[in-house]
DNA sequence: CATGAATTGTTATATTATAACATTGTTTTT
DNA sequence: AAAAACAATGTTATAATATAACAATTCATG
């Protein structure tokens, strides 16, 4: 059985993010509350910062926004709190970026597909079985078992390709 | 029109190693010459030392080797080398790793798609045309275009599956 | 309000990578 | 062969990313 291709497609620069941002915390407060982990301020103040566009965002640009707000604030107090928001699936590292992204469909924990635009920094992402399946059969192929996958694809986005095409 | 997927399994435990290294080194001279670039000692001696193993090399192991038996040498040494290496096809980066593996096919640029086992590290290379192909689907229905893949498969290889059976 | 567990703070350091400029080596031209 | 031009490597310093280890604080709960 497949569940439905989970898509968040980049989003039009005109979109109100202020949307995603609330719908994010929402869901997050949601999810903690769910699975008895504590949503503290300094866990949402974080996942706001990694919200803050469909951008990935570094880790070092969280900690200068933290001491700037916040007083205190060393690298293991982003890492740590980095790290509770992956495992519970609201936060994605981009390894090809070394920066993190908020989820779009947090909930069912999953690995998900980035499609990043070199041109707009902004990451799009599909979770797509389809996809995840041909992944798994060319491995078995191989003997090979399949637990985790890390697909990062470069590219441009539409908007990017369409502004492309009106100045050139 | 599809080329055929290009595939280096994990090799077996006991294969041959040598003739990897010297298949190695004999393509990257090959491709070298052909392309009017330096395949110098230094070159040559950074590609051995990637392909010392399937697994994955740090930059830094790579480092350690060189200072133990040519004196000199600093990150910049080893990074303009891999740097030189990549853009030759010679050897791709394991992001997820931080980390290098010799191409099993060079010659014909491309990403790659690894098979990357938990147990052993080794490292498995596909270069499966459908797999692309899938993916540039999925993302054009995004209005998405690929000009880049990164794909890093977490699992177990072959040979690992087999001796946890054994064992357990 | 005492206690234990979870969270955050703090200091130090490890790991990965690049910038900038000096030197050496190689090829080409003369 | 000398000089010029270019490619490769050496050298020093530092940037960027991440973790270890232990101390202090906070918070749910009895």
């Amino acid at each position: 059985m497949h569940k439905n291709t989970v898509i968040r497609p980049v989003k039009a620069a005109s979109h109100r993010h202020q949307d995603c941002l609330d719908a994010a915390i929402v869901m997050a407060r949601r999810l903690c509350d769910a699975s008895g982990q504590r949503f503290t301020r300094l866990r949402q103040r974080v996942l706001e910062l990694v919200w803050r566009s469909h951008a990935p965002v570094k880790a070092y640009d969280i900690l200068e926004e933290l001491r700037d707000e916040h007083g205190a604030a060393a690298p293991p107090t982003v890492y740590r709190v980095l790290d509770f928001l992956r495992a519970q699936g609201l936060v994605h590292k981009i390894e090809s970026l070394n920066a993190y992204v908020g989820c779009g469909d947090p909930g069912a924990a999953h690995s998900g597909q980035f499609l990043i635009c070199r041109d707009c920094a902004r990451v799009a992402e599909m979770d797509d079985p389809e996809l995840r399946a041909l992944l798994r059969k060319k491995a078995a192929r191989l003997g090979f078992e399949v637990d985790g996958q890390i697909i990062e694809i470069n590219g441009r986005c539409h908007e990017c390709l369409q502004q492309k095409g009106e100045t050139q």
